[in-house]
RNA sequence: GGGCCUAUAGCUCAGUUGGCCAGAGCGCGCCCCUGAUAAGGGCGAGGUCAGUGGUUCAAGUCCACUUAGGCCCA
């Protein structure tokens, strides 16, 4: 203890003037770059910084003539602040994008909007409430236009608060004149090649105001209405299936609560797997005996639901046993038959299910897969037409009641009652809406082997993740034809037309590709504006009867169509880019959207999918893993996470999360977990600036040969480093990519080696190969990780960029900057395994040390002498061969290695290892005094005259 | 109800073709340093690998089912 004593008071007594100017010897870090990034002002500086200097415009010119990379852009709604999920979705995509630049590649990055549709008109609706009946069609359109330009605006300028680079100028809007044309020229092709039709399709129909409704403008609310159980007289004999035994006439017992569409019913469907079974009563009200089928699980719920009380269940059969029979329609002359359909369920109604394909979304379904007509016996004021039969010309609120009663005339009623439940009601005149077939145009899925050839298309395009392919194939294999047509106002019209004389459709890819052609000049606005359709064809087109009155169609496109054909209108027609597309990359809700309905035009139009690689990602939700909605009250926008968390921070959370899942705001995690990552990366550019400040490579170069170990270990490291995060960008594992960054910087850099270096840094003299050495590493972990951050830290990375004087790329911008090639020369993969033993011994003498610690005998490694010893002779010889290294690493104040096996009595007390269990090590107080200058505790200290208070290095340093 | 997917320490992620005591970083606890200092370093405590059953000499890793969650559809 003495000497521990003599140790520590030594400076005081003796040094105390002289241990300040030791300071001044020594070569500490110098540099400007700060240690906080005060992020609120670097993002919006550093981004004014590269519109001034048009960085964009320079990435474009410094790689003309190099390979294109397109990532497409899938165009959000303008309809309001942006999600957090939109922002990670453009953030990803700048990550790729700007790697691919990185990469050599010309990948330029055009920004779009989806501006027509529903979402838009609907807002700009609500706005101007009650005024909306009187405004014309060009009205609306003017001010949907407005609102999305102007909400363009605004989510322009909140991903360019994200750091998003992009043609930001010249973004593509699906309301431009070229776009909207374009949407016809793909429209023209399909036509052309036989994929549009017109049939009807029973869709919400508000019979007050005489028009569609999307599924959006409708308002549900509970209602009482009818409730009714029909028997349909069966006209098969079903005697012999159930063991029936008497003559009594057997039916299938339905249920409905609307009976104005039993006109339209055209067929009755039941579960197949279900049991059904013949019940066997009075009938109550004309007290003669009959028979009706119904799902056997629920006969006694019905029967006391219809007041019978007598009655008997005979025989069971499965449903798919009564597929194929068939009944007469209660008041209409036809036969119709029993289908199968697996939505019917046998907890509700009968499990005999009224069927009618004109006034049901289900039953459409069923109509169409069975080919049943899609009969809709309804006006559009909501009369009967003459197909109603003897109920023609009646309003189907009135037919609501006379076909109840017909019914219960003519002894098909079994039960007449009141029902609660829920009906959808025309948000506009809170009227109930009815489903009503009317003509709609469609795209053909089975046409020419189209699906067929979808589905290969499917397998050609590479999907990330793999699961995807499974998933989209499921989709395009079972949909059925696409339903393009939208009875509303804000979009691009279906360029079809009538005779007004014959009434006869004309729908050509010449018509068609002329009104493109009027579209490129005047716009989809014109067809809106004038009413005369002569303009929008070519002269002199005539129908077919002779006469040449035509009238415009006023359906428009369903949205999806126009997002859908941006392959065509973008990616073909923007010199910059090509078709196909090299990436399409949105969230997990796109496959059944965009990803589907552009494959399905780009490959009946042009014959091929409009992208190569599809990426997917999970949706954003919130800390407990809710889905994120502003009803909740867990909404978060991007210009809300840029305001508290800035851009680099959210930039880095969107590269720290596996996207494949759903991604949850963990604000806990961004704030503290994120924040200080981000701190750790800048810390380690700070001292890697800080340190190499007085080195010029050009002449300090150290070759790799001259260097320490412990160096070449670094070079190692790193160039294994920039293979790994190239493959994780290469594979689009991102999270990989920051995962692989911060733990060099945190464990490699901070933890070993920096720290190690330290003394070598500060302590050696300014030009001594040793230190020369170590900047040189440095410098190329700089220049390399500099690189490898900037897709991600765009603003840190180019601030490092600008601080460091000696750049190996005269370029001005780090996102000029070539990616980082791995350097074959560093690798080494015989060191490599050398120091993973050496590190594991690493680990075994701090553990060691820390017994020391805890006894307060030292307070840190220099404190203490280390001795270690090998059993084997493999590690021994290691041990010793690489005694240097392992002085510097281990930061001890001593270090002695056994030569030999150790004796017994050496053995003991020494302290066996567990990160490298050949190992044995002691640890004891170091009784050397310490060094002024280095604080190194050296055996050395005293034995220069000239310098009585230093280690022989530093005397040596100080004497220069 | 159907299709596809996810489920490893408090948090974010690693865990190669199934094979030694399941790892990292952050956070947390304790300690050190004060020449990266609104920094830096060390040690430590945390996991029945969602659950159940199965295949196997051996499973976080393969299979089946269950539960919870997500997207889309009905």
């Amino acid at each position: 203890m003495s000497v521990l004593f003599v140790v520590a008071s030594f400076p005081y007594q003796q040094r105390v003037p002289d241990a300040m100017s030791y300071k001044e010897t020594i070569n500490l870090p110098k540099t400007d770059f700060s240690m906080r990034a005060n992020l609120d002002r670097l993002e919006p500086a550093m981004q004014q910084k590269w519109d001034e200097m048009d960085l964009y415009g320079r990435i474009r010119r410094a790689r003309r003539g190099a390979p294109k990379y397109v990532l497409h852009d899938g165009p959000p709604y303008p309809t309001g602040d942006l999600h957090i999920g939109t922002g990670l979705n453009k953030v990803l995509k700048d990550f790729l994008v700007r790697y691919r630049t990185m990469r050599g590649y010309d990948a330029p990055y055009v920004p779009g909007w989806d501006c027509h549709g529903l979402p838009i008109e609907w807002k700009v609706l609500e706005e101007v409430g009650d005024e909306r009946e009187s405004l014309s069609k060009s009205e609306i359109r003017r001010r949907c236009r407005d609102y999305a330009l102007r909400y363009v605006d605004v989510q322009r300028e909140q991903f360019r608060s994200l750091g998003v680079s992009g043609d930001w100028q010249n973004p593509y809007l699906t309301l431009q004149r070229s776009y909207e044309a374009g949407i016809m020229e793909v429209l023209a092709r399909m036509v052309g090649k036989g994929f549009v039709y017109r049939d009807l399709k029973p869709i919400h129909w508000c019979y007050h105001c005489r028009t569609a409704l999307a599924e959006a403008e409708l308002e549900y609310a509970e209602v009482s209405g009818p409730s009714i159980y029909v028997n349909f007289p069966l006209v098969d004999d079903v005697g012999g299936l159930f063991g029936l035994e008497g003559d009594a006439p057997a039916h299938l017992l339905i249920w409905t609560t609307t009976p104005w569409t039993l006109p339209a019913n055209l067929a009755v469907a039941v579960n197949r797997r279900a049991n059904y079974t013949a019940v066997s009563y009075e009938h109550p009200h004309t007290g003669r005996p009959v028979v009706s089928l119904l799902g056997e699980p629920l006969a006694d719920v019905v029967m006391q639901a219809t007041g019978v009380e007598e009655y008997e269940m005979v025989g069971r059969v499965r449903g798919h046993e009564l597929e194929g029979l068939t009944y007469r329609h209660p008041f209409i002359e036809r036969e119709c038959p029993v289908v199968e359909a697996d939505y019917v369920i046998l907890t509700e109604g009968t499990g005999c299910v009224h069927t009618a394909p004109g006034h049901g979304q289900e039953d459409y379904m069923t109509g169409l897969r069975v080919g049943l007509e899609i009969l809709s016996p309804v006006d559009e004021r909501g009369r009967f037409t003459e197909r109603a039969g003897i109920f023609a010309a009646q309003h189907i609120t009135e037919g609501d009641r006379t076909i109840v009663e017909h019914l219960r005339e003519e002894g098909y009623l079994l039960h007449s009652g009141q029902a609660e439940h829920s009906y959808p009601h025309c948000w506009r005149c809170r009227q109930p809406v009815i489903f009503r077939a009317t003509d709609q145009w469609f795209v053909r899925m089975d046409h020419e082997e189209f699906r067929q050839r979808a589905l290969q298309a499917v397998s050609h395009t590479e999907w990330v993740p793999a699961w995807g392919e499974q998933r989209i194939r499921h989709m395009i294999a079972e949909r059925p034809d696409w339903c393009i047509s939208r009875q509303r106002s804000w979009g691009v019209p279906i360029a079809a037309f009538y005779c007004r004389a014959c009434g006869e459709v004309l729908l050509t890819e010449e018509v068609v590709s002329h009104v493109a052609q009027v579209f490129t000049e005047h716009g989809a606005d014109s067809w809106f504006e004038r009413d005369e359709a002569e303009s929008f064809l070519p002269d002199g087109t005539a129908c077919s009867c002779g006469a040449s009155d035509w009238e415009k169609e006023t359906d428009i496109l369903d949205v999806w169509f126009e997002s859908g054909s941006s392959h065509h209108s973008v990616c073909r027609k923007h010199s910059e880019l090509h078709w196909p597309a090299d990436l399409y990359l949105e969230g997990t809700d796109q496959y059944r959207g965009w990803f589907q309905l552009s494959l399905l035009p780009s490959l009946a139009a042009w014959g091929e999918a409009p992208f190569r690689t599809v990426l997917t990602h999970g949706f954003v939700v919130d800390a407990e893993g809710r889905k994120m909605s502003k009803s909740l009250g867990n909404f978060i926008s991007v210009a809300e996470g840029v305001e508290e968390f800035r851009a680099e921070i959210l930039r880095l959370w969107c590269s720290s999360v596996d996207y494949r899942d759903q991604i949850a705001v963990n604000r806990d995690y961004l704030k503290k977990g994120m924040a200080d990552a981000y701190r750790r990366v800048r810390n380690t550019f700070r001292f890697l600036l800080g340190n190499t400040a007085d080195f010029d490579p050009a002449r300090h170069s150290v070759p790799c040969e001259e260097m320490p170990e412990i160096d070449r270990w670094v070079l190692d490291e790193l160039t294994r480093l920039v293979g790994r995060v190239t493959r994780a960008w290469e594979e689009y594992e991102l999270h990989q990519v920051y995962g692989q960054i911060h733990n060099f910087c945190a464990v490699t850099m901070s933890s070993v080696y920096l720290d190690v270096l330290k003394d070598r840094l500060y302590c050696s003299g300014a030009d001594w190969p040793g230190r020369r050495s170590a900047q040189t590493v440095l410098h190329q972990v700089l220049l390399t990780l500099c690189r490898l951050t900037a897709p991600i830290l765009v603003h840190t990375a180019e601030e490092v960029w600008s601080h460091i004087e000696h750049r190996d790329e005269d370029v001005e911008s780090v996102h000029l900057c070539r990616w980082p090639e791995p350097e074959e020369a560093w690798f080494d993969d015989a060191l490599h395994a050398r120091w993973q033993h050496l590190l594991a011994v690493r680990d075994d003498v701090l553990r060691a040390v820390e017994v020391l610690r805890e006894e307060k005998a030292v307070s840190q490694a220099m404190g203490a002498c280390v001795t270690m010893a090998a059993q084997q002779a493999e590690l021994r010889a290691l041990l010793l061969e690489q005694r240097e290294s392992l002085g510097e690493l281990l930061m001890v104040s001593e270090l002695e290695v056994l030569h030999k096996e150790p004796s017994e009595d050496e053995a003991a007390g020494m302290i066996e290892g567990v990160s490298e269990p050949d190992l044995l090590v002691r640890a004891e107080p170091s009784a050397h005094p310490k060094c002024e200058r280095c604080w190194n505790l050296r055996p050395g200290v005293g034995q220069d005259a000239d310098h009585p208070d230093l280690c022989r290095r530093c005397a040596r340093a100080v004497a220069q």
